[in-house]
DNA sequence: CATCCTGTTCAGTCTTGACAAAACAAACCG
DNA sequence: CGGTTTGTTTTGTCAAGACTGAACAGGATG
């Protein structure tokens, strides 16, 4: 979803004031290069993770063409990483009456965090399916009893998520929207 | 690690009694997949997800060379994943006295999701050093914030998943080892 | 010792997906 | 209108890794 942006704040992708912070720029790819492998983890293109880095560093909306000079990356690749981290509710796009040029900003995790929860009510849900399809009379009492286990674990899982999404938008700062 | 039994349990690869399912069969191939799948989103490799499919449904240890017949896939191949299934700790590898073959049994979940609390505990620290690394009087207070909130969530997400850990095994209807 | 049996390792094929360059489209500007 | 800016789509390349067949290794067994 694309937001409107009123005020037309100035683009500065996380430079803090004075300039000779070598080490603030080395922990900044540090930390950029670590949330792309982690992201990379969750099937997620790397470059997604790094783009999700930067935007963490980010105060303000970061240009279009800031992202790909910064992350050294293609237009072809910000483009189609953009677009796939918007519809997962990741980042947003941020525009800007009078100006062309796309923006954006980051949205939090809760996204992804609801793409996990899924994933794992799934499993629960092929579990479930098993253990119905078992026959009752079956010598198979280990494995109705594994399988039980194994719908219980997915669903804890699953629940906790959930929960996790519950403490983290508690203690939240600012009042930015949460992505469905 | 290797575990020696003293019984030597017929090899049972989960047939019930009555031999009319037809559709018990199809269960058991669906739910193999859906494990397959589940599991390549985790980072392994599909077959390792089938093994461990399949080893949930089958109440004995099964060959080696009867898993390559059911999953109708090289030796070699389930060699490579037994190997890699028994160093995460989710399998185990099955002797037994005056039998030169090896046979395989599940060791239940909780390698996996040890696995998976690890890995946010590293996303954990890489937030932490770069919130350390940010000068206190940046004009980034909301990349504070938003760092603390990524910490916070990493932590959560980590502790619930041990969590599971503990309610899992709480319920635990056998008393089989559980993996480090 | 020759041979089978069992599992492992190696070498090669094939698929998948990330990424970039270039062509493209749309909106704006002169 | 022609040219510019901005982002998208297409096309092609490349690398990673899953899987297999075949060669291999070690132990039993005649």
């Amino acid at each position: 979803m694309t937001v409107s942006e009123p005020t037309p704040a100035p683009d500065r992708p996380a430079e803090p004031s004075a300039a000779a912070d070598h080490s603030l720029h080395a922990a900044e790819e540090r930390f950029i290069e670590a949330m792309g492998l982690a992201h990379e983890e969750d099937r997620l293109p790397r470059i997604a993770g790094r783009l999700i880095g930067l935007l963490i560093l980010s105060p303000d909306p970061v240009r279009f063409d800031h992202l790909a000079e910064r992350l050294r990356v293609s237009r072809a690749s910000i483009s189609t990483n953009t677009r796939l981290l918007e519809n997962m509710g990741v980042i947003q796009r941020v525009t800007r009456p009078g100006d062309r040029r796309d923006y954006f900003r980051i949205n939090e995790e809760p996204g992804l965090l609801l793409r996990i929860a899924d994933r794992y009510r799934t499993r629960q849900a092929s579990a479930e399916e098993m253990k119905q399809a078992l026959p009752p009379n079956a010598g198979g009492e280990v494995v109705v009893e594994r399988l039980e286990r194994l719908i219980r674990f997915y669903a804890i899982l699953a629940d906790s998520l959930q929960y996790v999404l519950g403490a983290v938008a508690d203690g939240e700062g600012n009042s930015g929207s949460r992505s469905a």
